[in-house]
Order: structure tokens, then sequence, then C-alpha cells
DNA sequence: GGCCAACATTCCGTATTATGGAGTATAAAT
DNA sequence: ATTTATACTCCATAATACGGAATGTTGGCC
């Protein structure tokens, strides 16, 4: 056509990965021009394209023509997870011994955050985290140690695509002060959260550095039990963790 | 090129996804040249669909430059569960009120039977399925609903290609014993399955018809509970879980 | 530490393949 | 029954993906 300046890749591949990704954000549901519409591109040429994904189970048709997420991503996404997850598990549940708090495994997926391995504390009061769960990043202490591995223009555009919704009065809602404490964090090596994305809940994070993907992990609990103490502590057993899913993660 | 008599589909996009499924059947990590050996492609073909898939966080780099898959899966196999699970997941329950053990819903994936709704039993002896799992069909009696729902041919082709591995004496190893089962389970529209898959597990299903893919109702429960006189009073039951489903998948 | 082999990645001319405008079929609406 | 909206098919065109050849990289071996 005209104006591409971009990397490239295979246009139709990526075209088939924008239908999928839409009827996701349309909640799993779409007609054909709804698609049609919402990516720009001809009827014929999304007809095509969804089709391919149909006979391959990536997509179904529902009885009204509609076309839903199909059965085929199911198993991968599970595949997917093991591969973050079952390797990082049992290093959670260690962190999670030594510390008494649920700690968890974060990844960047585009402009959003993914938890991808999790191990609760053995409290009645605890952070209830789902695998797979994605969230906005700028309101997690596991978000702040993932764009804190990005230069500060990229972030910007996280937040800007994204969006910085309020959580709490204590959420971060503006970009330069969220970049201005990206600094201290790439300083300390630590990321902190306290009340940011629920009143009351604090989180501590630190980035897996020199892994395959940008990754995180997480411990959060009640501020009443986080204490300044308790996240001193937990500092040097989340690095020792951090270092070994690194090394797991790479194969 | 010269034979093919297919359908067709967009090319790049199948292999795109071919890369994909290869990649988990591998256990979630292959290198470019054994990617390209597995698949026929040479390898720039092969580098091109996989940088697409990296630029989209389907796939990603290792830092031994082979590939794993992406984050960017997670969360869709996570929609396309709830697509599935969230919408049947109050009527499984209501099935276990009534009934008393687990219930599941399953669809068929490719040759693969793959769970996607699931409601545990309050017993302390159940069975453990995990959502997104998936296991051959040819032991299970959701299996035997949903290859009833296709012709011979089909069934026997899925047959040959997953294989009928054993998982107890009872397992049926024989395609031709298997498929003249499934003419009975057309005619009653009921499946059963006794220890099969595991010793001492009795399973029943129904087909789910009328619904967007082939999918299947089923409890299971320790042959013990699962009498005659309960599988009678299920069957009309899961029959009316089954239309209910059918009615909430189509939109 | 330098050499070699294996693999990953980039280049680029070619034609196969995806494209999308025009047209037809199907379903829902009135 | 007629209209309207949407889904689906055809097919000539050229843009796009293709893959052979050439170049970078990396890790293993002497």
């Amino acid at each position: 056509m005209a104006e591409h300046t971009r990397p490239a890749g295979v246009q139709s591949v990526g075209r088939a990965l924008d239908i999928i990704e839409l009827i996701d954000q349309a909640g799993g549901e779409m007609a054909l021009v709804e698609i049609s519409a919402a990516s720009g591109l001809p009827m014929p040429t999304i007809h095509r394209l969804v089709r391919t994904l149909v006979d391959r189970n990536y997509l179904r048709q529902l009885p009204d023509r509609r076309y839903a997420l199909g059965a085929r991503l199911i198993p991968l996404g599970n595949a997917a997870l093991d591969a973050f997850g079952s390797r990082s598990s049992s290093l959670l549940a260690e962190v999670v011994r030594r510390i008494g708090e649920s700690a968890n495994l974060a990844a960047l997926d585009g402009d959003m955050l993914v938890y991808v391995g999790q191990a609760p504390a053995p409290r009645a009061m605890r952070m209830f985290t789902q695998l797979g769960q994605h969230v906005h990043p700028h309101c997690r202490a596991a978000g702040k140690a993932l764009l804190a591995q990005l230069d500060d223009e990229q972030v910007r555009g996280i937040l800007t695509r994204g969006g910085m919704p309020a959580l709490t009065p204590a959420t971060i809602t503006d970009p330069d002060t969220f970049v201005d404490q990206l600094a201290s964090v790439r300083a300390e090596g630590v990321a902190h959260e306290v009340g940011e994305m629920e009143e009351g809940v604090t989180c501590l994070a630190l980035p897996v550095l020199g892994a395959t993907s940008n990754l995180a992990v997480s411990i959060s609990g009640p501020a009443s039990r986080m204490t300044e103490t308790l996240q001193q502590h937990a500092i040097p057993v989340l690095r020792e963790a951090a270092e070994e899913i690194a090394v797991q993660l790479a194969g």
C-alpha cells in the first residue's frame, strides 16, 4: 500500500492474530462485519482468514454465524503457562515457605501484565491471583519491576495505550510521576507498591534479570503483615528466587 | 505446486499455526532447524514466520536462541476457556447438586478431548480433572459421546492418528470394537464407560446436540457409587443440562 | 586462543499466493 | 412477499510471501 516503515513480518499471519485478539477484546464473540469494521479490512479478506482459523479450531462459528474463540487455544494456553509456571512454582513455593506471604511470577504481554506463576500464602486472608489473568501494570509492584526493564519511551507508550485507571486514591495516574518512580526502581533493583491496586494491600517485586522475556517475582499481603522488617528480610529471598528462575527458564 | 485438492485456507497462516503446534508437541521448546526439519519447510521461511510470532508474543526466544511458547497464548487460552466454561459452570454445578457426582463438559480439539468445564463433587473421593487438559478420547465416556457425533471414517482417522493406548485392562484398543460401540451410543444417545480410563471409575456422558462445536457433558465417580439406579436417574438430568448448554453457547 | 561446524539471520529476484472489488446466496426483519 | 443486512464465492491482478544463495553468530574442539 503506502506508508509502512515497520520491520514488517508476514502480513497475513499478523492479520490472523489481529482477528483473534479483536475477538478476545470484544468479549469472545464477533460477527464478520464487526471484525471487518474494527480491523479496517474488507470482508472477503477477513472471511478467508477467519475460515482458516475455524478450520484449525482457533475460532469456531456459532449457530448465528458469529465467530468465537475456539477450543484449540485452551491447551496451548495451558502449555504456555506450564512453560513458565511449572518450572517456577516450586521456587515460588519456597519463597512462600520462607516469607509467609503469597508469591507471584509475572510477565509482560504487550501493554499488559500477565501472571504466569503463583504460590498462595497459607493464610485465610491472602491475595487471590488467577493464573493467566491480565491486568494493568501501572498499579502493581510487579508491573513496576517489569517496566523498569524497558526504556522510558517504551514505558510511556504502554501507559498511553493501556491507560492508567485509578483503582484506589493511591494509584499513580500521571505518566511523569510513574516514570520518575521507575528511576529509583532501577537504582534500588526493587519495586514497592502500597495500596495502589487495592487499599490495605502492599507488594514488593524484583525483576528477573537475564531471563528470556521480561519477568518479575513479587510477594503481596495485607499492609499490617508487610512490615518494613519483613520486606527487608524478603528482598534477598526474592533475589535468590529471581536468579533461580532466570536459570530455570533458560532451558 | 502440484497436488492439493484441499479446500485450502491462507497458506502462511496455516504454517504459522503449524509452528505453534509443533513447538507445543515438542514440549514447549524448539530450535529453528528442528522446526524446519519437522515441517519440511526451508529455514528462511520458518524464520520469517517465527519472527512474526515472536513480535506478537505468541512465541519467545530463549537466550540460547531456541524458541518457546509465548505469554500471549495464556490470556487467550483463558478467554477461550471462559467462553465455554463460565457459561456452563452454573449448569454443571446444578448437575452435581442433583446427582452428587463430578460433572464435566468436554470438547473435541483435533484428535484429542479437552475439558472445558468442570464442577467437582462434594466428596472426598472424586475425579480430579484439570480444565484445559487434553487426553485421548477413546477411553472416556465423553470421548465416545463426542466421536458418536462424527461419521465412522473420521473416527477411524482420529483413532489412527492419536493412537489408542491401554490405560487399564478394560481400555478398548481395537478401532473396530470402538466403532461398533459408537453405533449403540448413537442409538441410545448415551455413552458409558466402566474402568477403561482408570480402574474403579465409571462414567456416563451425553452429547450436546446443536451446539457450536462438538461437545459432551459427563459425570464420573467411583464404580461403587455409580449404580445402575443412579445412572438411570442421571440421564434426564444430563439431557436437560446438555440442552441448556447448547442454548447458552449459542450466544 | 584460533579454527571449524552448525545454526540463525539477512538479501533479493521470482512467481506463487493473498488480495479485495464485484457479484451471489442466505438469513433476519418488516 | 419484499427488503435489507450480512455471509460467502469468484477471479483477474499485483502485492506478498517464498526460498536459494550469501552472510553473521555462537559454541565446541583441538
